[in-house]
Formats: C-alpha cells, sequence, structure tokens
DNA sequence: ACCTGAACACCGTTCAAGT
DNA sequence: ACCTGAACACCGTTCAAGT
C-alpha cells in the first residue's frame, strides 16, 4: 500500500477514527513534530530515520513501530503543515476570500519551504487536505460558480499558489556572492543581451511582487461567476 | 562550487568554448543520454550512478573522471531537456506566440515527467535555458512591454507551466485501481460533502483543459501592453 | 588520459531477541 | 507492547593502482 494513496489514507482515517487517548502521548505526533523541526531547520535532505531517532534519544529502527516507511513520515509531515492554513473568512465577498485564502496558504509554504517540493507527490487527501478542499469549494459555489467552475478555479488557484512556492524558494540567487557571480557569468556570453540587461530583475525576482501579479491576473482573468 | 550555480555554469561555459571535437564521440553527451533514457522509462530514483554506468558497459566510479557528481548530471539534464523546447514563431501577435510557446514548453515537461521536479532545484542558467529566455523576453518586449513587465509576464507564465506540469503528473488519480479507492475513501467521510460530491472532476483533472483554463485567465487578465 | 578495485561513510528496512 | 542489535542491500564518493 503505497504512502499518501487513497487506500493508505481510509486505512488511516480508520485508525485514527480508532484511536484512544494514549498515555505517554501520541508517538507519532510526537516523530513528526521532531521530523518538521529538522526539515525547517536543515532541509529535506537532513531527514533520515537515524537523524529522527538520534533526536528523540532512541535508535533509529524503533521508529518503524509506529510509521512503516520514510514516505509514509513525509506524508504526515505533509498533512500536519497544511493544519496550519487558516480558513477565509473576510465577508467581502469570494475574489476577497479567495485572495486571503491563497496569501494565507503561501505563507504556511513559506514557512516550511522544505516541505513543499512533497506538495507535488501526489493527491492530498489528509484531514487539513480535505477541510482546506472543503471550505474552498464551498465559498465558490455559495458565491455562485457552478459546481464544475468551482472544481476548475479551484484548482488553478491551489496550483498556482505551490507553484510560485516552489519556483520562488528555489529559484531566487540569494546572498552577495550568487548575484555578484551571475553578473560574471552573464558578462561572458554576448549572445544573450536581454537576458544580461535585465538579470537583476529575471534572477532576484520579488517573490510576494510576482505572487500579487499573477494572482490578480488569473482572478482577473477568471471574473465573475455568470 | 554548487552544481548549477551561476560560477558552476561560468567554468562550464567555458569548458564548452574551449573544446575540440573529440575523438571517441563526446562522453558526456553519451552519459546524459543514457541518464536520460533511465529517468524517462524509470524515474528519477532509479537513475543512480550504478545503474548508469551499468548501462554503458563500465564501472560506476568511472563516471567521476567525466561528471563530478550525481547533481551535476542532474544540471545538465535539465538543459539538455530544454533543448526541445521549438523558438514560437506564429506570425500572429505575442499572445499567439505566447500561448504557443507555453503550450510548446508543456509537450516537452510532459515528455520527461521525471525530470519536471528538478526544474524547481534552482536558477536555470544553462545554454538552452538562457535561449529560451532571451527568446521569450524579446517577443514580449518586441510586441510593446516595457522590459520590467516582460520579465514579470515571462515569470509569471514559465512557472505557471512548470506549476501545471508538476502538479498535474504527480496529483491526477491513474488507472480504475485508484479511482474506486478514492471512492471508497470518501464514502466513509460525510464530514466532507463537497469534496465528495465532486471526487470525479477534482481527482481526474483534464490536465490539458486546466492548462487552458488557466493559461486562457492569467493571459486575459495581464491584458494587452499600453 | 582513462578505467578499475577496494574502501569509506552513509542510507532505509527487516527481524529475531530481549524486557 | 515496545525497544535493541545485528545484518542486508543498497547509495555517492574518493583514491591509489593499473594500462
Amino acid at each position: 500500500m503505497k504512502a499518501g494513496s487513497a487506500g493508505w489514507w481510509k486505512a488511516r482515517y480508520a485508525a485514527l477514527a480508532r484511536q484512544r487517548p494514549r498515555a505517554g502521548g501520541l508517538e507519532l505526533g510526537r516523530i513528526t513534530e521532531v521530523a518538521l523541526r529538522i526539515v525547517d531547520g536543515e532541509g529535506l535532505a537532513a531527514l533520515t530515520m537515524r537523524r529522527v531517532a538520534e533526536e528523540m534519544g532512541v535508535r533509529h529502527t524503533s521508529l518503524y513501530r509506529h510509521v512503516a516507511s520514510r514516505d509514509e513520515l513525509l506524508v504526515e509531515l505533509v498533512d500536519h503543515v497544511l493544519g496550519e492554513v487558516r480558513p477565509a473568512e473576510s465577508g467581502k465577498g469570494w475574489r476577497a476570500d479567495a485572495e486571503q485564502s491563497a496569501w494565507d496558504f503561501r505563507r504556511v509554504l513559506l514557512g516550511h519551504p522544505a516541505i513543499v517540493p512533497l506538495l507535488t507527490a501526489g493527491q492530498l487527501l489528509g484531514p487539513n487536505a480535505l477541510r482546506a478542499r472543503e471550505t474552498g469549494l464551498g465559498l465558490l459555489i455559495s458565491a455562485g460558480w457552478k459546481p464544475s467552475q468551482a472544481v476548475q478555479i479551484y484548482l488553478t488557484v491551489t496550483h498556482f499558489v505551490i507553484g510560485t512556492a516552489l519556483l520562488g524558494t528555489g529559484g531566487a540567487a540569494r546572498g552577495a556572492g550568487e548575484r555578484t557571480a551571475m553578473t560574471d557569468l552573464f558578462a561572458g556570453l554576448p549572445q544573450y543581451p536581454l537576458v544580461r540587461e535585465l538579470a537583476v530583475p529575471l534572477n532576484l525576482p520579488d517573490g510576494d511582487q510576482e505572487f500579487r501579479f499573477g494572482l490578480t491576473a488569473l482572478l482577473d482573468g477568471i471574473g465573475d461567476p455568470r
């Protein structure tokens, strides 16, 4: 059973419903917290089973009593992070709500850049993901969009947020060193005059501004329910 | 020197310019081809140095004579794939050109789904990436967009194409098995009625249709140069 | 100049054994 | 029920040695 698949989540939901408040604090919850701390601080590559175990003062083989694989841990981690997204409630109409939701989703993702690539691994079917989906669709449908349009809009905007988070964090040239290296590189490549001339805005994009530009264009282009 | 960084590419361009047509066919070119074949057929995880070497009838340690690391091989692979993108030449105005470029870029990415995640690793500074960038910016600027606007539009559309390719290939539920598993899952989750009702369009999105919808909205929202 | 063999320092995962 | 120790089958990478 592949971690994160529909079948996997079905078993997972069943386990959650069955679960009694255990004595020593949920072990999986603690593992997830430790994993998130490692990932936030040192990136995804630093998240090894051995490292998590070390942090918890336990042998790495013990973790397999609580989590079936590293992949499964990553799936739990993703839904845990999605739990930080707050439901939109601007009261200013669907477009304002959509904008606020998008910005809030972005805020959460930028807070945990290392887990963003994991959002592309497959369907997001955890409780927090489904809650956000339900809220988003409800917002659009009660604003007058037909269900099929609501799906389209929801997917497009969500994918836009994930895509820009993914490309904004990886793509920007941080630090003065990388910036001068870039100038150096283009200085020796006269065959690309526009690329060279526009090196600064191209390579030091203001992520928030690009996000605002794209989101505005997208929502302008979508228009209003008709 | 981190593979794919500006400094790394500078050295790489210098090496390319210095290079004479070698006797036995470029070794790095052959390595890249073998790597692409593996990746296309079996995914990124199957691309190990040992596997590439085996495919070439050589010991894996020999590869390090031609490529400094696996990361470096991945960077070469990405630019190699970007070489498949064809320059747009519709002759029907900037918007038609932009649409055609976006669809062509999408076509290339869907042809090599396993390398799409690599596009988010950092700046794309290889010769094929810069050529595409130069062409795209030229197209926009000669259509009347100001350079700063051209950069904004170019980045937004490019990121949109990458983002949808990334999320479309990973997100869709392929196959009847996964589809019935999804139905099964939602049947047991009455707390998400909209998610359940709209399970089919949400989880079996037509990637091309979502792409068309989003691209149209984006370009509609961007409008024309003013 | 290029390839080989042995070795190092890591991984994730399994499983019998202990308590 | 939970943790441990040893082991397996992998990785990427380095480097002295061969030709």
